[in-house]
DNA sequence: CAGTGTCTGCTTTTT
DNA sequence: GCAGACACTG
């Protein structure tokens, strides 16, 4: 491990310009803490002569009064409510220096955490730029989870663990619970494993073991065995010597509260916390936290309770409202100052965000507006197909007038939007990437390989062991691998061991018994090489050796080279690590790749995966009805979930540095049917102050440009002012539920209102069950409307808003299949066709 | 035991 | 409309 801290001096030197950190002697961190000493004095003699002398340092130089303010308040509880654009990790790492500087804490005694490993890294990053360079100086900083690991390393045996314990993943976990389902005898198609995998993840998103679970709870899975499950999954874990993510939070909890005197020990040693994104704690985290900071009354939590869009995996709002009442005599200090957006786009956000209640207020101002801004467009379009084609033709117009395609992002509500997006680049021959897609660690041929280093690390990863053991394939069926499987457990030891014992026996049919010894031949020559053998060495030879390398370079798939190419780059960056172990330990807690930033091209986002992020130009499309916001959004989630999708909204706009373009269209294809959409409600909540109404591309008016037939509301001069700002479209408002009915299917309206408001706050876990029985209800409603037959019979001439004329070919149910006389054949439902 | 047809269901995502 | 999961067959 590389985490040595670096005991630092905290002089400051005559006449230099940035700090200087003078090394002393390479403390390591492992050692035990409380040995560490104390606090390094205030800087004294020389020193403080020269600190007063000097102006004030330079990481200080340029905040503004409030960020100053929340970098210079280090006593006491504070938190910042940092507005999207307005310095917030500035803040946070100017904060960092100035508490080193002033020598009020070494730097292994500030505990900082963030979500993401990103951030974190950005944080070192920048910290290291203030403090030049003494960054692994600060090794608490970092994500709640790996602060988890480290913390149970420690202490592993504590909660039951060996501290070589391994980190399970996703897929893992949901194999693992579907053998426990199985186990338990019931039918794992009725109850899915991933299903019940997320409620578990629910209960832990809130810091609850199987005792702790309510009993409604308990009883909405499997007939009233969840908790049973929950308890034979945890049990499980700890017989495998492994941790879920969740556990790498509920662990320490439970852990400081069976042993006071350890978390004693952090107490005193944690004299500053720093929380990034505080909005998006959940409870575990907060539970955590609060165990935590009751040692130094030193915590500074930063977020934005306007960005908070992370509600239905765990995250809790009230979090930060309720920030004051936690930790009494907190100071608040709001950031408004915006240095990233025009005022325009400033006060759209503004404005649209207003709209919530249950906020702590904020309103972001920047001190440059400029005449010049351009107001924030919204274009109307006629369907999804114009909407790609005119954002690629203003993609390209601004890419002609000399902007970098690394400046633009289109943010999008749903992944499957992107597609569009996607096949009109190619025929133009625009540069994109998707940020965000499948990661490179998840992709299965690293996993696969990964599960190779894994049972040669830790030979007892029975689920490591299991995904490969017959990939490639090596004749190993589910009869051979369910016989190892059940002799493991009967002589409760690793399946590893127990392939071994049975290759000397008679019990399997000789194809398999082969097989099978020379896979544990296999690895238990891995495991002799692996102190001796380099460990890229060893990894190249384990891929190669068990015919895993062969498998696809015999693969004749389009994919295959590619994830021979990954396969390379896996071994590539294990070079960085240490052993095979600590790559390892990495892989778990890092998923993340580096995308390719030499690149010029555009970005292709979700909103959600946007955040944090910003753009010179930013395109917001699909701005209707049941998309935006999502109609699951507010079935499920009520009030709370359409807030949810606004601050969503919010953080889409304020994206965006100077120019922002959002878009709606009038038709749209979902599950492959064309549906009419009407306008989302936030585009009325946008200040006509700042907006500009465009009228669509040329193609505008007609139908794929072609013109001519179809009318519709915006078929008129401004559809813009017809389609939400007039009576006609408060009409449309109201009569939304019956729209909605029309035009997405099963998830309604009308019906939600009745079943979907109130219960369901709690995000999922306890709202799965509930869930669940509205989409049952929701399968008889879309039965009960399919099963009603068309009134339409095959070859009937009809009309179709969006295509005009045609003849009807086929019907399922009360879906058409129509060949239309100029657009061609579609499907579209008979509720938007009108016989002729 | 592995390949081919049929059925289902369909937001957002980190660790 | 399409991907992923599952059931059936050689």
């Amino acid at each position: 491990m590389q985490l040595f801290s670096f005991c630092i001096a905290f002089f400051w030197f005559f006449g230099t310009e940035s700090l200087h950190w003078v090394q002393m002697s390479g403390l390591p961190d492992d050692i035990p803490f409380f040995d560490e000493p104390d606090a390094p004095r205030q800087p004294s003699g020389i020193a403080a002569r020269a600190m007063q002398a000097r102006s004030a340092p330079p990481y200080l130089n340029g905040l503004n009064p409030e960020q100053r303010l929340a970098v210079e308040t280090t006593e006491g509880p504070v938190l910042v409510l940092a507005g999207a654009g307005t310095g917030k990790t500035r803040v946070l790492t100017s904060r960092i220096a100035h508490i080193l500087s002033l020598g009020k804490a070494w730097p292994s005694q500030i505990l900082a955490v963030t979500f993401t490993n990103k951030a974190a890294r950005e944080m070192k990053e920048r910290i290291g730029v203030l403090v030049g360079g003494a960054v692994e100086g600060m090794p608490w900083l970092g994500t709640f989870h790996s602060i988890g690991v480290k913390l149970l390393r420690r202490h592993a045996e504590l909660v039951g663990l060996r501290s070589d314990f391994t980190i399970l993943d996703t897929d893992d976990v949901i194999r693992l619970i579907k053998q426990i389902i199985q186990a338990e005898g019931l039918d794992d198609k009725r109850w899915p494993a991933k299903q019940f995998a997320l409620m578990i993840d629910g209960w832990k998103n809130k810091g609850l073991g199987p005792s702790e679970i309510a009993e409604g709870d308990a009883r909405s899975f499997a007939n009233g065995k969840g908790r049973e499950l929950y308890t034979a999954y945890q049990n499980r874990l700890k017989t495998l010597n492994a941790c879920d993510f969740g556990d790498l939070l509920c662990h320490p909890i439970r852990m400081f509260r069976a042993y006071p005197d350890i978390l004693k020990e952090y107490h005193a040693k944690f004299r500053y916390i720093l929380v990034d994104e505080y909005q998006d704690t959940n409870t575990a985290q907060y539970m955590w936290l609060r165990l935590i900071a009751q040692g130094s009354k030193n915590v500074c939590c930063v977020g934005d309770d306007d960005q908070s869009i992370y509600g239905w995996r765990g995250a809790e709002v009230d979090n930060i409202l309720r920030f004051e009442k936690d930790f009494p005599g907190a100071v608040v200090i709001r950031l408004e100052r915006n240095y990233r957006s025009t005022a325009h786009i400033l006060g759209t956000a503004s404005h649209l965000i207003s709209h919530n209640e249950g906020r702590l207020g904020k309103t972001l101002f920047t001190d440059a507006p400029n005449p010049e801004d351009a107001k924030v467009n919204v274009h109307a379009g006629w369907d999804s197909e114009e909407e790609a084609r005119a954002v690629g033709e203003e993609i390209e117009q601004a890419q002609r007038k000399g902007h970098n395609l690394n400046d633009i992002a289109i943010l999008v509500r749903a992944s499957f939007q992107m597609r569009e997006f996607e096949d009109r680049f190619v025929t133009l021959g625009l540069n994109y990437r998707v940020v965000g897609g499948p990661r490179f660690y998840e992709r299965m041929e690293i996993r696969d390989a990964l599960a190779y280093f894994r049972v040669v690390a830790q030979g007892s990863d029975d689920l490591a062991l299991e995904r490969i053991i017959n990939n490639p394939k090596r004749g190993l069926g589910e009869a051979a691998i369910r016989q190892v499987h059940d002799y493991a457990r009967a002589k409760d030891i690793g399946m590893l061991d127990a392939a071994a014992d049975l290759v000397e026996t008679e019990e399997l049919k000789p194809k398999p018994r082969s097989a099978l010894r020379e896979v544990v031949e296999n690895f238990r020559r891995w495991q002799s090489q692996i102190d001796s053998v380099p460990h890229t060495e060893l990894a190249e030879k384990i891929l190669d050796e068990s015919g895993y390398t062969a498998m696809w370079q015999a693969d004749r798939s389009a994919e295959a080279p590619g994830r021979l190419e990954n396969l390379k780059e896996l071994i590539r960056s294990m070079e960085e690590y240490e052993s095979l172990r600590s790559f390892l330990e990495h892989v778990a807690l890092v998923m993340d790749a580096e995308q390719n930033e030499n690149l010029d091209a555009v970005n292709i986002m979700t909103l959600h995966s946007a955040k944090g992020l910003e753009f010179e130009t930013v395109i917001l499309p699909g701005w209707e009805e049941g998309l935006f916001p999502h109609q699951r959004a507010l079935d499920e989630g009520g009030r709370s979930g359409l807030e949810e999708e606004r601050r969503l909204a919010y953080v889409g706009l304020t994206r965006a540095k100077k120019n922002l373009h959002i878009w709606f269209v009038s038709n749209r294809r979902i599950h492959g049917l064309w549906q009419s959409t009407i306008p989302s409600r936030f585009l009325e909540e946008l200040p006509e102050a700042h907006v500009e109404v465009i009228a669509g591309g040329d193609s505008y008016g007609g139908y794929g440009g072609r013109g001519g037939y179809g009318q519709s509301r915006f078929d008129r001069a401004d559809p813009f002012e017809n389609s939400y700002s007039t009576p006609g479209w408060q009409r449309a408002q109201q009569n939304r539920s019956d729209a909605t009915r029309n035009n997405w299917g099963s998830r309604s309206g009308a019906r939600v209102e009745r079943i979907g408001y109130g219960e369901t706050d709690s995000g999922h876990g306890a709202g799965r069950g509930s869930v669940k029985g509205r989409m049952i209800d929701g399968e008889l409603v879309a039965k009960s409307v399919s099963e009603t037959p068309s009134n339409f019979d095959v070859g009937d001439r009809v009309f179709h808003i969006k295509f005009g004329n045609g003849n009807v070919s086929s019907i399922e149910g009360n879906k058409l299949t129509i060949d239309f006389d100029k657009a061609g054949q579609k499907r579209v439902l008979d509720s938007f066709v009108k016989g002729i």
